[in-house]
DNA sequence: GATCCGACATCAC
DNA sequence: GTGATGTCGGATC
């Protein structure tokens, strides 16, 4: 269950008549406890409470209801109980059905008292029942939360009874609608509308109770809110409606159609009315409520937005910290401060993805708070905010997160007037709206940035002789000369190569088509730092985003960053891979990073790393190159062969079989054949999993030759079969084509004396990465890569820490697991000449690495590689190999990575300039 | 023909 | 249901 089922769930209990037999066990079932569980503790079973009327549920909570008036005696019997503190019960809850007590015996959190019926307002209290063990801010959302599920009940009723609306052509018309009421909801509970609840209340008293005519009763409530004074006279509102406010802004104008309501819809919408819409935080609904339009996305609770923490990753370092810095140098000197102020009324604020505008919103209120800091030391607190809501733009694809956007920074701006100035000063300058629309739907891709959020200051800085002969029609706009910046921010989606549909690789490769020719490599994402950066380019504008972390690894890198670099940008701050979460049930599966770029020259840039508890600790270094390290800006260009004196090295064969090709020791016995035949037949598979955790699968191996004899074989027919099937149903040519030799893999490479295998995956925790040398009937998998037949010299160095070390940085990672590749990460390995005297050293040591692991047998590689229980005599044997390779390079060990990562990269830029360059050369970008 | 990646996939605890 | 850790084959060059 979902924070909302969740906060349903419990409402329902709450209204429902108390029943204090069954209310610990509904109390339960509203956190999502299964019926099985509460069967059990029903039984008694698991139910070891010793106070009456008591169930205690291990590890979770201690209930008891008791006689009216007993509240404050029962919660104490629960407290005191033994079996509380031995069933490690986190909550002890206790009500006589007029009132509620809890406390949560683990956290700081204030207990509960209230009245029963008001419980579910302290539904966030309890979530750690549902196994949602959250930071705070659920707990503080509460009503956001709720007001989302009550939302989505009415939008979901609404669209039931106006099938027509349903549809792509209306959905605009409700969202708008949406938006509407929401603004309706949050202003006749703040006095923007004249008393409170107005709304609500005359929705109430004026529609029928059959609900016949509540969507006329509501349009005419838009019509006078979309009415200015003037034209009131003639409008001829009904004398009800005539009270509204003129609010308009373009949230009330055009058309003023409202959905025909059920007697259910109505009911929900009194219902959502009569909740205390002063609570809505502006930053955390909008997310929540944006998921209510969207057919998939409904319930989930904003799988995607980007929670508060996240956005000040991305806010502080781009230009928050620096405005706090001045204030905090300012002191109480007036002028500084009124330059600050200055400054601050001229930043513009810009999410080109900006959904429905939380980073605006926390911009924003950031900005006001610290205005409101300035304006208290300048004994102006009364001062109308000099920071305009139209300096916070956005482009959103999506309707509906777009009207939300809008509204959630007209809240904010309101709250934040309320807050600093008080609600006389509020309302005073609240209505109508502005009209300008400041958050633009539609693609930002295809979309003109500069046109959208014009620069407003004195940093344009176009140059005729631009490396990119790119048309920037803005070229030639008239910039104001007033000095002020603008901050690009946001959390643009990111889609893989896989996920783009045909429209967004169509738009990427337009959009890159005068840097590149490569970009079907790159993430959806690499679209929005490219424009930020033609931002860049020509203003003072900085840009900071969350991103997949693929965009800073591997092959995306060579790709991306020197067309970024090219326009003059480089890294002002980054903060290295950590996952992505917030306050959605399911997470999305994804690991970003948050890169900000800039044009402007720095000397101390910011390298940010998450540690546990959402902590963050910094490096500062001069420069931060594309991989995230400090201090070096190389780009790694893939190569198809070595840069070094190694053995080339390919890709494992890749099946493409169904499963039907490949053999688990179980399935072999169902094969039924005899020895000889497996040994004719069959050979042993290996892939990343077969290396790491020791052998589990075979594979059917036929060369053309052979194949009539083997087809003689029902049982190995039967499987080709298969195959044949399976590729003539791929949707790939290439696949289909297979069939046609279904008895084989894509490939059928092997060695003929021997092979060493590197797993393409493995994880980053092991102190080396996993390699192995096979026997002449070993085969690889394209889960692996191979060295054929090559000297056991190279498995000495891919078996060493300065490897290692080469591949964490420059290759691919899936989430933050190695991805070993032969051209990204082999090829390109650096490493000065080698004499016959190091290689026999070098091969020495990777037989004492194999004899060392020998003598685990059958320990596998991820038993004897182990960070925590590495064996000795295998420790020592990997020693003795870094220390002859590190010898080659220094002639001294190493005394760090980072002493090593430096030494390639410097080698590695040696190499390739001096000879060697990959053939792929970039002569097409160069154009 | 070969590589590389996954707003992931799936197992084990 | 969360942490640990690597499948599989399509899309791309």
């Amino acid at each position: 269950m979902n924070a909302v089922e969740i906060e349903e769930a419990v409402s329902d209990l709450a209204t429902a008549p108390f029943d204090p037999v069954e209310f610990p066990y509904a109390f339960l079932a509203a956190f999502g406890n299964k019926d099985t569980t509460l069967k059990r503790l029903r039984a008694g079973a698991s139910n070891t409470s010793d106070v009456a009327g008591g169930v205690l549920q291990r590890s979770n909570i201690h209930v008891a209801t008791c006689a009216a008036g007993q509240v404050d005696a029962t919660l104490r019997a629960l407290r005191e109980s033994p079996k509380t503190a031995q069933a490690k019960a986190k909550f002890i809850l206790a009500t006589d059905g007029e009132t509620l007590q809890a406390e949560d015996l683990f956290s700081d959190e204030p207990p509960i008292a209230c009245n029963y019926t008001q419980f579910p307002d302290h539904f966030g209290f309890f979530l750690p029942l549902a196994g949602i063990t959250t930071v705070k801010q659920i707990r503080e959302s509460s009503f956001d939360i709720k007001a989302t599920g009550r939302l989505n009940r009415l939008y979901v009723e609404l669209l039931k009874d106006n099938p027509d609306w349903a549809k792509p052509a209306r959905r605009p018309d409700m969202n708008h609608f949406m938006a509407r009421l929401i603004f309706c909801f949050f202003a006749e509970d703040t006095d923007i509308f004249n008393g409170t609840g107005l709304f609500t209340a005359t929705v109430d008293q004026m529609s029928e109770r059959d609900s016949s005519n509540t969507h006329e009763v509501i349009g005419e409530m838009f019509r006078a809110m979309n009415t200015s004074v003037a034209d009131r006279a003639t409008a001829k509102l009904p004398r009800w409606a005539d009270v509204f406010p003129y609010v308009n802004g373009g949230l009330f104008s055009g058309s003023t159609d409202v959905p025909r309501f059920s007697k259910i819809a109505r009911t929900y919408l009194l219902n959502i009315g009569n909740l205390d819409w002063t609570k809505i935080n502006p930053d955390i609904f909008g997310s929540m409520i944006q998921a209510v339009a969207d057919d998939d996305e409904r319930g989930a609770l904003g799988m995607h937005y980007t929670s508060v923490p996240n956005i000040l990753k991305v806010l502080n370092p781009l230009f928050l910290d620096d405005l706090r810095d001045q204030l905090e140098e300012a002191g109480d000197n007036g002028r500084k401060l009124l330059n600050l102020r200055n400054r601050m009324a001229k930043i513009r604020v810009f999410d080109p993805a900006c959904g429905s505008g939380n980073f605006l919103v926390i911009a924003y209120k950031e900005m006001r708070a610290i205005e409101a800091e300035i304006n208290r030391r300048r004994d102006e607190a009364d001062r109308r905010t000099d920071i305009p809501l139209t300096n916070y733009r956005g482009i959103e694809l999506r309707d509906f997160p777009a009207e939300i956007a809008r509204l959630a920074l007209i809240i904010a701006e309101y709250q934040c007037d309320v807050l600093y100035r008080g609600q006389k000063e509020a309302l005073a300058e609240f209505l109508p709206l502005d009209a300008q629309n400041w958050i633009t739907c539609g693609n930002a891709l295809r979309l003109d940035w500069l046109s959208i959020c014009p620069p407003t200051g004195t940093g344009v800085k176009l140059h005729g002789d631009d490396l990119f002969n790119t048309p920037i029609d803005q070229a030639q706009i008239d910039f104001e000369n007033d000095g002020g910046e603008t901050y690009i921010c946001g959390n643009p989606p990111y889609k893989g190569t896989k996920n783009q549909t045909k429209e967004d690789k169509d738009e990427l490769t337009r959009l890159l088509s005068p840097y590149t020719s490569r970009s079907g490599t790159l993430d959806y994402v690499c679209g929005w730092f490219v424009k930020a950066a033609e931002v860049a380019r020509i203003t003072n504008a900085e840009a900071a985003f969350v991103s997949t972390n693929s965009i800073c690894q591997g092959g995306q890198v060579p790709v991306l960053w020197p067309i970024l670099n090219k326009m003059g940008v480089q890294i002002k701050f980054a903060y290295t891979s950590f996952k992505w979460r917030n306050l959605a049930s399911n997470n999305a599966g994804v690991t970003v990073i948050i890169v900000g770029i800039s044009s402007r020259n720095y000397t101390e840039r910011k390298l940010f790393d998450v540690t546990e508890a959402d902590n963050a600790i910094y490096k500062s270094c001069s420069i931060i190159g594309p991989y995230l390290i400090p201090n070096h800006t190389v780009i790694v260009e893939g190569r198809t062969t070595p840069l070094s004196d190694i053995t080339p090295m390919s890709l494992g064969n890749a099946p493409y079989d169904g499963g039907h090709l490949i053999l688990t020791t179980d399935e072999i016995k169902n094969l039924g054949l005899n020895q000889t035949q497996r040994e004719r037949w069959l050979k042993p598979l290996w892939g990343s999993t077969e290396v790491i955790n020791g052998l589990s699968r075979y594979c059917i191996w036929i060369e053309n030759p052979d194949l009539n004899e083997a087809l003689s074989i029902p049982s190995i027919a039967e499987r080709i079969e298969a195959v044949k099937s399976m590729r003539l149903a791929s949707g790939d040519s290439g696949t289909r084509q297979m069939a046609a030799r279904s008895h084989q893999f894509r490939e059928m490479n092997f060695g003929r004396h021997n092979t060493i295998i590197v797993p393409i995956r493995s994880s980053e925790n092991r102190p080396y990465l996993p390699v192995d040398l096979f026997k002449s009937q070993d085969r690889a998998t394209n889960l692996s890569y191979a060295l054929y037949d090559g000297p056991i010299m190279n498995l000495s160095i891919i078996a060493s820490r300065m490897h290692l070390v080469w591949i964490a940085a420059v290759c691919g990672k899936l989430e933050t697991r190695f991805s070993y590749s032969n051209k990204m990460g082999w090829h390109t390995f650096p490493i000065n000449t080698l004499t016959e005297q190091n290689k026999f050293e070098l091969t020495r040591c990777a037989h004492e690495i194999l004899l060392a692991r020998e003598a685990h047998y059958p320990a596998t590689i991820a038993e004897l590689y182990d960070p925590e229980n590495m064996p000795d005599n295998l420790r020592r044997a990997h020693e003795a190999n870094d220390e002859v390779l590190e010898r080659i390079y220094i002639g001294r060990r190493f005394k760090n990575d980072t002493e090593r990562l430096e030494k390639l990269f410097e080698l590695y830029t040696k190499m390739t300039q001096s000879a060697g360059k990959p053939k792929k050369t970039k002569k097409k970008e160069a154009a």
